[in-house]
DNA sequence: ATATAATGATGAATTTCTTTCATAAAACCG
DNA sequence: CGGTTTTATGAAAGAAATTCATCATTATAT
């Protein structure tokens, strides 16, 4: 069977044109290449070289083995240089599972840093999962989870990455605008717009509203944040995000940010992970990238 | 160092899902196959395979490598058929790229009288190609392209064929069959029939709907030629086809064709080869065939 | 649950294949 | 014609791949 030590030595006679060359940048002796030749030939059934005087020649058979090693040893070697490429952790890919809606807008100061950094990692972020993000990183669909909702499950971790809380955002002409703190009761009358997330998702719902056993009168839901918070600044409805991101709209917009009752809805972000997987630089260094990507604070209007 | 033998495992392991079965087609044991991935994965330094259940997974790794076995294993078995063919004192096969989905009943035509007369020689026809022809013929992947598309490269050669025109076939009955041009404006509210191409590929797009600026109201893929017109024929759909293509079906099937724009859909068949491939006398005898194989002309309807 | 079958991993023994060594034969050069 | 260079070859040594026997794990059936 025609292997690539062949090529290498049907390549290196014909570049140097005695095997006594070729054997020493082979580091091999005169006679294996003879006894390698010889055994290809006897098993090819054609000759592939010939002895003219005392050096060698190739047969039209030789030519031929002469292009499709220069081709082949040419692939051989790319595909070792992109394997070790592999090891050494260069490269890669990262599927970044996201299950916090506004977060789109950190993860991309985290991203483009990253992919500037590693160029040849592939980066592919998934928002929506078939079950739920953190069966996607149990099933290996996903290899990171960005998630405010760290469900504890076997073989995974997840580690902080910063403390926020969610404010409610309304019109700045709003009658609530000049108050710091909303209850429930408030906004029983309001329309609340929120990302398309079930309702069992919504934190405004589970640990605003339905602890005081109300409900605002309406909720729609909004794909973009951006014309979520113009709707909002155009007495549309109310909204729940995270106060770096009211941030930085509240120049922009007519906004105003109340805290969701007394103490605040405070939440914290986390990256998840599998336990086992192998370690990678690649990896370790988008978590390092994360961990010291902080959004902007909140400065109270 | 990465040998066959490796790329072959892989692609088996691949292909059959489990080591066991591999070790079967390749008449080697489990045991073999298992400590071979195991000594490349060392030389790598890094993993291809990881266990899932009872199974064997690939790494990202393990895949890459997995389509450089695809591709190199058929370089090899190639070449080794060469040689073989050197052997017998023959020396033949001839791979045909098409990358035009209608050529095929006009390469028969060509095929067929070539077989009977060089029966020492395997034609080989090949539709599918990982990037693009012109590159499958750069690397070798195959050895002649027939296009309407030759695209300048080094190293390459085009021979026209025979010009032709692609027209529109609609069903007899349909409003326009009376007439004898279509204009894109006529066509918006049709379902364009096409071969599976991508849409970048069809000159009835590029050529004829782009530049008007607009688009027909949907677009199906068929990939058999008499389904596709079967299906234009009762109406479902309008398709563009060569002339002599249609000119075989103009009596079967109830269909009228118009020409596309004033001045038709012009196109040229070309046959693309490798400048410095070695003279052989059964691939200028295909060439000659294919330039003295002309389709039968259009007889207008 | 438990037994059973299927699959992959592993270490040691074995077999196969490659390489070297030593030497011969042929060709070129002065 | 020697001296030198180069390839060819058989036997011995060495290296590498393969098998065997066995274990561990996991899926499937009872």
């Amino acid at each position: 069977m025609l292997e690539r030590t062949h090529l290498a030595i049907i390549h290196e006679v014909h570049r140097l044109g005695t095997l006594t060359a070729a054997a020493r940048t082979l580091n091999l002796s005169q006679s294996a290449l003879s006894h390698a030749i010889r055994r290809l030939e006897q098993q090819a059934g054609t000759a592939l070289l010939y002895k003219h005087g005392r050096r060698l020649r190739f047969t039209e058979a030789g030519h031929y083995l002469c292009g499709v090693a220069e081709r082949l040893l040419a692939q051989f070697d790319h595909a070792e240089t992109i394997l070790g490429a592999f090891a050494a952790g260069r490269k890669g890919s990262l599927r970044i599972g996201v299950e916090c809606h506004p977060c789109h807008r950190w993860l991309v100061r985290v991203v483009s840093p990253f992919l500037a950094r590693w160029p040849e990692v592939d980066i592919d972020i998934r928002r929506e999962f078939q079950f739920s993000g953190i069966a996607a990183l149990a099933q290996h669909d996903i290899d990171m989870l960005i998630t405010p909702d760290p469900l504890a499950a076997a073989g995974l971790c997840f580690t902080p990455l910063f403390g926020y809380e969610m404010v409610l955002v309304i019109s700045r002409s709003h009658p609530l605008a000049t108050q710091q703190v909303a209850r429930p009761a408030d906004l029983t009358e309001e329309i609340l717009l929120s990302y398309p997330v079930k309702d069992e998702r919504l934190d405004i719902l589970n640990l605003f509203f339905t602890p005081a056993q109300c409900r605002p009168r309406g909720h729609k839901h909004v794909e973009d944040t951006e014309i979520l918070l113009r709707m909002v600044a155009a007495g549309r409805g109310i909204s729940a995000i995270p106060d770096w991101l009211a941030a930085e709209y509240l120049n922009e917009l007519p906004l105003s940010t109340l805290r969701l009752g007394e103490d605040g809805l405070q939440k914290q972000l986390y990256i998840g992970r599998r336990d086992k997987d192998r370690p990678s630089p690649f990896i370790d260094c988008f978590l390092e990238m994360a961990k010291d990507t902080k959004p902007a604070p909140l400065q109270k209007s």
